[in-house]
DNA sequence: AATCAATATCGTAATATTGCAATATTAAAT
DNA sequence: ATTTAATATTGCAATATTACGATATTGATT
């Protein structure tokens, strides 16, 4: 064990979780932070800006590509990397969702 | 290593991914669908919801409630858990600013 | 062609997560 | 007081994540 099983889990369920936990390191959610405000997607200086080694910055931002949260083109000897908005929408889509279903609930309990 | 340098970031990113890495598996981000469906917050019956034993459901629901998604109170011998309101506000919150962020800008690469 | 600058990959160590069987706890029901 | 039902904890094995030094890759610059 230790391998989650998603295959016993609906595939928007599985989706989330894959977004949510690209996003479930503070590094890369500085990172999506970063992209956000500067204005280019031409990012070369991540590194910098990042308190973790080149290596570990690399190994970040393959895993938010993997998750579809950023998309990156190879641009000579540096890389453009920007921000997925489809991704960064679905998020912000299924916490409204959320949202708008405990507003119609308002438990009051606990 | 191993340890994430939580130290070295602001304390909205690491608030931020806490709440995301909690929701980053298929089984808590069910639970948390679960909590939304049922009327009450007596939910005795999660563990019959999910494809889990019942202690890997009882250490998800620990992770969740460490990471404050949810809050829960001993009843008897069941328990009443529910969804912590303004942790999934904070969320929507969040991703609804990264939203408008990326409206504004409307970049156009990659 | 050799060097430089930027990023990626490899290898590895430390730590964390996932999952569950076995067991413990707890309070209600008998 | 026993039993029952529900949840928690312990202990452990398998796997995943985090971090980084060393090295590789790649394309531009000289």
């Amino acid at each position: 064990m230790g391998a989650t099983k998603t295959e016993h889990f609906t595939d928007k369920q599985n989706s989330i979780a894959t977004l949510t936990k690209a996003l479930g390191h503070p590094a890369r959610v500085a990172i999506i932070e970063y992209l956000l405000k500067v204005d280019a997607c031409i990012c070369g200086d991540i590194v910098n800006e990042l308190p973790l080694a080149q290596p570990t910055v690399s190994q970040h931002l393959k895993e938010l590509k993997n998750a579809g949260l950023i998309q990156g083109e190879i641009e000579g000897n540096s890389i453009c990397y920007c921000i997925n908005e489809k991704a960064l929408q679905k998020l912000q889509t299924y916490f409204a969702g959320v949202s708008a279903k405990l507003e119609a609930k308002k438990l009051n309990c606990c």
